[in-house]
DNA sequence: AATGAGTGTCACAGAGCCGTAACATCATTG
DNA sequence: CAATGATGTTACGGCTCTGTGACACTCATT
C-alpha cells in the first residue's frame, strides 16, 4: 500500500512540483497551503510523511513541527522541511526542531524524492539526541561531548559533526560527497579534499583513545568508521 | 568513462567559458545555441547532463526543461540551469520546474564545476547494497569489505569489483570480455590479458581463506567463481 | 589592536594501484 | 613427444589518490 504524503506549501508552483514528483514516485499525495488546513488534514488521516515549508502564511513551519512533536499521535511522524537558501545552514542545523531532514530551495526533484524515500524507509529518525556508542566511543549530542574509554576528548565543531555522522552509520563507507552533504549540508561548495583534512583532524582528536585506525580510509571510496 | 555534457547557451562567450571548464574537468562537451538544436542533439546522443540557459533566442530554457521532463527518455536527465542575476532568487524558486540545480550569472567556474560534479554523482545509479555470500565468502558493498571464514580480506578496488561481479553470477563462466564490460565498464579499451592479472591478484587476496581454486579457469572460456 | 581558535585550500611527497609487457608454465592436439 | 596456443606469474613505469604540514582568512574575545 502506497505511503501518503502531506504537502504543506504556500507557493502553488512548488506545491505542484513536489506533488507531481511524489505522485510519480507512487505515493498518495495531499496538498494544503497553510498550517490551519494541515492540522485538519492530519486529524482526518494521519500521513506517513509531511513535506513542510519553512515559511507559511499563517504560522512558521517550525512551530508546526514543534507542535506535531508534542502530540503523541504525531510524535514520530516523518517531517521533511523545505527551507529557503537564505536560511543559512548553520541556523537550520542549530534550530533542529524536530524535522527529520531538510532540503533547501531551490531543490532538485530527484534529491527530494530520494530523501523522501530514505525517510520513509528508515522509521528511526537519525538526528536523535540520544548518545551514540560505537567502537568504544561515546558521543553525547546534547552535551556536545565525546569520550573514548572513559577519557574525554577534545573535538572541534566540524569534527564533532563529522564524527556524529560517521557514528550514525558505522562500518559504512561514506564518499567524500556524502560526507559533504551530511556534515556540511547540501548545496555547499567545498572541495572534496577538505574532507580529508577534517578527517585528519578528527583522527588526531581521537588519538588519546589508544585505538588507532578508528576512521579507515577506503581508497577510491571514501572513509569508514570501524564498528568494533 | 567520461560523462557527456550538452551546453545550451546563446551567448558565445559564456558558452565557450563553460565548455572550456567542462572539458578541463574531463567531460565530453557539446555546445548548441538554441532549443531547436538542443532537441536534435538530445535525440542524436543522450547526454548525461544539460547546462541550460534560462534565456534563449527561440524558446525559454524553462519550457525546454519542462519538455524534457515529460519525455520518458529524458525524464531523469540532470539539468543545470543558468540564470541571470536579475532574475531574483524568489522568482527562480517559484518558477523552478524541473531543473536539478541552478547557477546565477555571473558564476564562478569553480562553483559551476562543483555543482556539475555533484549532479553527475547523484545521478549515478546505486546498485544493490545487499551483502552477498557465496562459497564461504561474504562481500558487503556498503562497507566495501570482504571476509572469508570470518577473517577480513584485503582486496583492492578493481579486485573488489571483479569479485563482486563474479559473486553476483556464481558458477557461471564469464568471458574476459564480459568481465571487462561488467567490471571495467563498456567501451573500455583494455587488453583482455589484463583480466588475467587481476584474477591473479584476486586469487592472492583470497588466499588467506584457505580455500584455493575459488576462482576457476575455464580454458578457452574465461573464469568462474565456484558456488561452493 | 592583538590574540587565538576554527576553517578551507593548497602544494608536495609518498603510497598504492593499474595496465602492460615479458617470460614461465601448463594443457591440448596431432 | 613435440608443437602450439592459452594461462600463470612477475616486474615495472606511470598515474591517481591520500596524508600531511603550511597558510590565509574569519570571527570572537581580550
Amino acid at each position: 500500500m502506497p505511503a501518503t504524503i502531506l504537502i504543506v506549501e504556500d507557493e502553488p508552483a512548488i506545491a505542484e512540483l513536489v506533488a507531481l514528483h511524489c505522485k510519480h514516485a507512487g505515493y498518495t499525495v495531499k496538498v494544503v497551503h497553510a498550517v490551519l488546513d494541515a492540522r485538519d488534514a492530519v486529524d482526518e488521516a494521519l500521513p506517513d510523511l509531511i513535506v513542510l515549508d519553512w515559511m507559511l502564511p499563517d504560522k512558521s513551519g517550525i512551530d508546526f513541527a514543534r507542535e506535531l512533536r508534542k502530540d503523541d499521535r504525531t510524535k514520530d511522524l516523518a517531517i521533511l522541511m523545505l527551507t529557503a537558501r537564505a536560511a543559512e545552514d548553520d541556523k537550520v542545523r542549530g534550530l533542529e526542531v524536530g524535522a527529520d531532514d531538510y532540503v533547501t530551495k531551490p531543490f532538485s526533484p530527484k534529491e527530494l524524492i530520494a530523501r523522501i524515500k530514505a525517510l520513509l524507509r528508515r522509521a528511526a529518525p537519525e538526528s536523535s539526541d540520544e548518545p551514540i556508542e560505537v567502537a568504544g566511543l561515546r558521543l553525547e549530542p546534547a552535551a556536545h561531548r565525546v569520550s573514548g574509554n572513559g577519557t574525554e576528548l577534545k573535538v572541534g565543531p566540524t569534527e564533532f559533526r563529522l564524527l556524529r555522522f560517521l557514528m550514525s552509520r558505522p562500518d559504512r563507507v561514506m564518499t567524500r560527497q556524502a560526507l559533504l552533504d551530511g556534515v556540511w549540508g547540501d548545496h555547499v561548495f567545498i572541495e572534496e579534499r577538505t574532507v580529508d583534512v577534517h578527517v585528519r583532524r578528527l583522527r588526531i582528536a581521537l588519538e588519546p583513545t589508544g585505538h588507532d585506525a578508528l576512521v579507515e580510509t577506503v581508497r577510491g571510496g571514501g572513509y569508514r568508521l570501524r564498528k568494533r
